[in-house]
DNA sequence: AGCAAACTAAACCGATTGGTTGACAGACAT
DNA sequence: ATGTCTGTCAACCAATCGGTTTAGTTTGCT
């Protein structure tokens, strides 16, 4: 059966929950960010957006290197990864779902031409 | 840019934060359960397991419609295959990475070969 | 040495979460 | 009608979350 009791998935989708910390991870694609560069747009103290980095860290979701006294934060992107592996496992149901879906559309065009 | 303020990515990802939660999802995909089903391996009492079962519905990952005096339940999958979609766009980013972690261990291989 | 910058840590706050119990409602059986 | 089964709702509780402020540490600048 399909496992779910992992705390692993626990925090990554807890930490994926939050539209800031989202908004981090975005920012982190595009390339390396200083604490401070990833708490600008954040609208809020800059403890507050430290918490949130401290979250993604806490999930695997960024590693950080200090460089003088700036924190250069990198995104991991493994564990996203492992999210969507989860994810995918119920593809299949739904792509069932959608088949059924559509063939129930199909049938209604039908019946509208034919009656 | 990517999209990462999304109201139901919030309430997506925080359903999913809970392997109590995840477990329902997977007794779902085998086939409809009534509520009762649901509560029955959870170890906890029936109205906590009935509370999970409604932060599930309010993420839309499942529907019910009552039968007699059970509630019964099938799974929503597209609210997955939502998040499997945001989670993908990240594809990109971690194969780079998997590729320069790949060249990487190349390079290892040959300077052990040489050296 | 002395000050500013970039962060972290700790204490605190209100709101939410995950759980409990007890009372209630609706559908079925006798 | 009474009772029982399935489930919700409301009240309550401790713990966690998301945010604040204040204080402290390390690094760089002059």
């Amino acid at each position: 059966m399909v496992e779910f009791d992992s705390p692993q998935l626990n925090t990554l989708f807890q930490a994926l929950a939050d539209p800031t910390r989202r908004g981090m991870l975005a920012s982190l694609a595009l390339g390396e960010k200083s604490i401070g560069e990833l708490a600008a747009p954040c609208d809020m103290s800059f403890a507050g957006a430290s918490k949130h980095v401290k979250v993604l860290e806490d999930a695997g979701l960024l590693s950080r290197r200090k460089a003088g006294r700036s924190h250069i934060c990198t995104l991991e992107a493994a564990p996203l990864a492992q999210a969507e592996r989860w994810l995918r496992q119920w593809e299949q149901f739904w792509n069932q779902r959608l088949d059924r879906l559509e063939a129930l559309i199909e049938r209604g065009k039908e019946e509208k031409q034919n009656g």
